[in-house]
RNA sequence: GCCCCUAUAGUCUAGCGGCCUAGGACGCCACCCUUUCAAGGUGGAGACCGCGGGUUCGAAUCCCGCUGGGGGCACCA
């Protein structure tokens, strides 16, 4: 049995990072297996369409590199993907149901239902709808009090027995029948539900896993019910954890940054943003948390899926984030900070643009090891290529030095650097630590002195390699600014 | 209110009856490297394995109860 697997965004907005999790692991697991991975879109809530967020969700499966094998648009016998194109298969399923007795119409209105489940809920009793229509007299009544509604089709659940579903990563996990009302099936606007569309489809797209997260394992009993009133065969369950923030509620937009596209906007790279959520409800054993997505694909087994919820920690995944920057060739990292650079509302001031990729080549080296994200490089490179610092004239006084000492240092580093000609960064030192002796203060002093006078700041890369990057010209001009401002 | 899932440090996790004086990682602290900041290296603090009962020669590991946390209970997915 080849494994085929789907994931089924419904497009309501930005995609998740919960739901993306479960793309990722049905993904994997297709990899893995050599298998099929589907994208479906269930669509079937008119109400909370969001147009553009198929489009959006697609994008990020294309940036995290999830590729699809079948999806919108693909012309396979087991199309369409899109479930707003398939309403005729499921109103024959729905049909079928009714015709079969295992199905019935309803005509209760929503405050007549809303009023059921109040009334249920102060008698200490389970919420749920009280089957009456599923008697000919009770669909009778509510017909006459309701004559031009359009009726739902609800399921015909057993009222009392056990229903045991086989969940993956759980085990058995029993429910009891009495406790499950009648749920709709078919709307009235003639659009199914999800418990419809998605039990019908998984069984037309010949899906034989079925992993989505845990919030839908209450609901497994009634598509159990359902696969075996068609007379189909259930795929496997897997369920698996939550993503929770920070309290430990289910991960959303309270949060912060829920979705994709703000991790993306973040400079999170997109492998490591895998790499993290990977991580989130499976692991391979005791110390390995590095995994390129090809070690994922190979390693990643359903059987080390976890059974207990995860928070998500922002700080692991800058951890992650900076690791994978690191390990990034120079080349690629220089072309992957130029569209952060040249943004125009977070990026270099206009006059710095369009960016000189020679001269950005050579900074890169020296900032990848402290860019955490790569949102922070308009700043953190700022001054390599900002026209004019502004100087705090304190940080140009270096500790145990006073403003006549500094200023006799950097007259001194000025002269020095007006006197070099071989701008490499062992010349650089070399004058320089000849220059600290010279004047008898420490390295630290001088070098902290002229740091701030050509960079701005007092955390920056090496000083000599800066400097020579920076070369000579623009040296000499930031030290006689910085002599002014002193 | 009813139902279900779950429980190892602040967080992600290893552990599936003796190898555990509970391992790894993030974060935190210290030291080393060092011209600053990082990165890197070394070390450290941090978990009476939620609590209480069992089972067993032996339990973080199995069972039960409690408690905590989470999720579900829509003509939303």
């Amino acid at each position: 049995m080849t494994v085929r697997v789907r994931y089924a965004p419904s497009p309501t907005g930005d995609p998740h990072v919960g739901n993306i999790r479960s793309a990722l692991f049905n993904w994997l697991y297709a990899r893995h297996t050599g298998g099929t991975f589907i994208v479906r879109i269930e669509d079937t809530d008119q109400a909370r369409l969001v147009p553009g967020s198929v489009e959006t969700i697609l994008d990020a499966l294309r940036w995290l590199g999830l590729d699809w094998d079948e999806g919108p648009g693909s012309q396979t016998p087991h199309g369409p993907y899109v479930q707003s194109e398939r309403l005729d298969i499921y109103k024959e399923h729905a049909a079928r149901l009714i015709i079969e007795g295992k199905a019935y119409e309803c005509y209760c209105t929503p405050a007549r239902l809303d009023a059921v489940r109040k009334a249920r809920q102060q008698a200490r009793q389970p919420t749920g709808y009280d089957r009456r229509c599923r008697e000919l007299e009770g669909a009778r009544q509510a017909r006459e009090e309701n004559p031009s509604a359009k009726p739902v089709v609800r399921f015909k659940m057993p009222e009392e027995g056990n229903i045991t579903v086989n969940d993956f990563v759980r085990g058995e996990v029993t429910f009891d029948a009495a406790l499950l009302d009648d749920f709709v099936l078919l709307k009235s606007d003639g659009y199914p539900t999800y418990h419809l569309a998605n039990v019908v489809d998984d069984h037309l797209m010949e899906i034989t896993h079925v992993m989505r997260a845990e919030e839908w394992l209450p609901s497994a009993p009634r598509h159990r019910l359902l696969y075996e009133a068609f007379g189909y065969e259930m795929p496997r369950l897997i369920h698996l954890p939550l993503i929770l923030g920070p309290d430990r509620s289910k991960l959303s937009k309270r949060h912060g940054a829920a979705s994709v596209l703000e991790f993306r906007e973040m400079g999170y790279l997109p492998d490591a943003l895998v790499n993290f959520l990977a991580l989130l409800g499976w692991s391979l054993d005791e110390s390995s948390e590095v995994f390129s997505k090809d070690d994922l694909v190979k390693h990643f087994t359903p059987e080390r899926i976890l059974a207990n919820p995860a928070v998500f920690n922002i700080e692991k995944l800058d951890w992650f984030n900076g690791l994978y920057i690191r390990d990034m060739d120079d080349a690629v990292l220089a072309d992957a900070l130029v569209p952060w650079l040249e943004d125009p509302e977070h990026g270099l001031p206009a006059n710095a643009l369009p960016v000189n990729r020679e001269y950005l080549a050579s900074i890169v080296p020296l900032e990848r090891e402290r860019l955490k994200r790569l949102s922070e490089a308009p700043e953190m490179l700022s001054f390599f290529f900002e026209e004019r610092l502004h100087y705090d004239p304190a940080l140009l006084v270096p500790k145990g030095l006073d403003a006549d000492g500094a200023r006799d240092a950097l007259e001194a580093a000025l002269a020095t650097a007006d006197g070099t000609d071989d701008w490499s960064v062992a010349e650089l030192e070399a004058s320089y630590r000849a220059l600290a002796e010279r004047l008898e203060v420490k390295t630290g002093q001088l070098f902290g002195a002229v740091r701030v006078a050509v960079t701005g700041r007092t955390a920056a890369p090496p000083l000599f390699d800066t400097l020579a990057v920076l070369g000579k010209e623009r040296c000499v001009a930031r030290l006689r600014t910085a002599l002014t401002a002193l």
